[in-house]
DNA sequence: CGCGGTCGTGGTATCGATACCATCAGTCCG
DNA sequence: CGGACTGATGGTATCGATACCACGACCGCG
């Protein structure tokens, strides 16, 4: 080493001190400019790895001016395989443009997803989708957030106008309760979730009209609308089903609110029928019959990162709002031993 | 409006020329700086709102050289339940500490994961946790990566000085192995993991130790080591199971392997105890005994966080190189009926 | 009334990397 | 042999934001 190396990581400045060459000449050897002689750019390359010297991308980036090639995805709960699906689907339209994906999980915080946002905004990710996770979309509007374009998945924008890709919620929620009617069952309860979220009110929505179009009413005993977890979703199911006159069918409006309902049935004499949006790898597993609404979540991501590229190349995507449904589909999986 | 709009991005200087004050005073206001008048903080913040300005983050992190607030998290399969509890894990620390945490999936392609520590690294991220998905490590040197500080979850370094968090899976795996041989099965299968891998290895040898503590002999024609996915499982638990003189049980190296064991056993005449590295949510509902290999995956996630910060906060952390192993519990899901 | 001291504000240099232009050496051709 | 030209290299300004210093206004006190 000729000098005392500096403290900090190293800096283009460094490198061409220890190469003996201008600071210009490292930034065309590491852009691959072919006007570096061969000679000079051997020994920029060997300051680079006697250094541990890496481009620090962000001051690369501000001199650009350029993109960062930065999709970033902000998901409500990291722990819902529903989720996972949608990242893979992102992760694969955006593989072909040849952008990388972020992931932060919000948990279902508003105020989290709020600070994500904005966080994501400020370091100038090239786009963003988010699974919003309350019914307040002010902070997704890309107007307050430099122009940075948003797309929502599985819940259309409030209040703003940006592009959406959402489920059938309410036609596959319908198409299943009607199933358990067509089967003779008139008592139906309903694991729900809040009714401030999108898909809390459409899947509710869903199931009431399914209930209606038959003549049936909807009783508020058999409905309960706020199980954060599974065991919570257990404790209401037993609650539904503990009272006189119980329904003989559940619907339960998400993937935990299933298993929650299904643990509660197992655990009881009777039989009672179950049906619940978002399919269960495990599905085919139980020995319950079971009816639930599927969906590709993977090509949800996928479209969703579609559109949200779709903004990115086109600087001026003018103001259509566009809302794009993924169809559901009702898979029954008594019909289909395993 | 005073002027036409700048068509990127507002900058503080827009703000300013907005409000009519010095960028400085801009600055300021948006730093709180006390010194600041009121009126002209309103003028100021009237600006910001008008024109939707946003700090830039990455040209403020380069002034100011301090740290970006960001752990990165690199994980090897979005799609298993078992990273998103490391997943929550991290953030549960990350948090306490003001640090926000993002993700990137290498989808298990070690020439992906290589590109996403690069980029993380080169944008300064203050740490990074990966899960290393091949057994070279080269790319995960902080030494080469500016300094930036790697914790390995799940797998030990191989040749390079860095922290890791594994669980026991030697000890695990042997002490399952030697449960099922102490209900009296001799002959065991396996299902593993590619032995290239750490996890895949260690299982391995905790599944021969213990065979080879009871006196019995690992058979080849028992052990299939690459099962991408749970389909691939199954066919691997069927030929095994398809040979003469089949073994009675199986051990599945994770979660996926468990599956398609499940599955596989589930679709013939005659029974084959399970056991299986990682707790399935569902464990308790499946229709056949089951022993699982168990562990807190959260806190696997929450000590990789501390190890990170530790040395995010020490500027000189010493060579140590720490290891620190997440015991493993083992449980019946025989014993305990729902 | 003048002098030191605070307070609010603006100008300038800088973080690390690169676009642009200037420069200088070497080459080719009239 | 000289001038124009190509090609490698370095100097300078800049991206957006902020640390630091400088400056003018105002205050109180002797």
């Amino acid at each position: 080493m000729t000098a005392a190396e500096p403290s900090g990581s190293p800096t283009m400045r460094d490198v061409a001190d220890h190469a003996h060459v201008s600071p210009m000449t490292v930034s065309r050897t590491l852009r691959d400019d072919p006007s570096v002689t061969p000679e000079k750019r051997r020994r920029v390359l060997d300051a680079v790895a006697a250094l541990g010297y890496r481009r620090n991308e962000m001051a690369r980036n501000l001199r650009l001016g350029s993109s960062t090639g930065l999709l970033g995805v902000i998901i409500a709960n990291i722990a819902n395989p529903f989720y996972a699906q949608l990242a893979l689907g992102i992760e694969a339209h955006a593989d072909k443009r040849g952008m990388r994906v972020v992931f932060a999980n919000s948990g279902e915080n508003p105020e989290r997803e709020r600070q994500l946002v904005s966080d994501f905004a400020a370091r100038r990710l090239d786009g963003i989708i988010a699974v919003p996770t309350a019914n307040q979309h002010d902070h997704l509007d890309p107007a307050a957030l430099s122009g940075t374009p948003v797309v929502l998945a599985a819940s259309p924008p409030h209040r703003i106008n940006v592009d959406a890709v959402l489920l059938d919620d309410f036609g596959g929620t319908y198409e299943a309760t009607s199933m358990l009617i067509a089967r003779g069952h008139h008592r139906i309860g309903f694991l729900g979730l809040p009714a401030a979220t999108w898909t809390g009110s459409e899947r509710y929505r869903g199931y009431a009209a399914a209930l209606e179009a038959a003549g049936l009413r909807v009783e508020d005993r058999y409905v309960r609308r706020n199980q954060p977890d599974v065991a919570a979703a257990v404790a209401s199911a037993t609650a539904i089903l503990d009272q006189p006159d119980p329904p003989t069918a559940l619907f339960a409006a998400n993937n935990r609110n299933t298993l929650g309902a299904y643990r509660a049935i197992r655990s009881r004499a009777e039989t009672v029928a179950l049906a619940g949006f978002d399919d269960l790898d495990v599905a085919d597993l139980l020995d319950l019959p079971l009816i639930v609404v599927s969906y590709d979540a993977r090509e949800l991501g996928r479209v969703a990162a579609e559109l949200v590229c779709e903004h990115i190349d086109n600087t001026a995507p003018g103001s259509s709002t566009r809302r794009i449904v993924i169809p559901t589909k009702v898979i029954d999986y008594q019909q289909c031993p395993s």
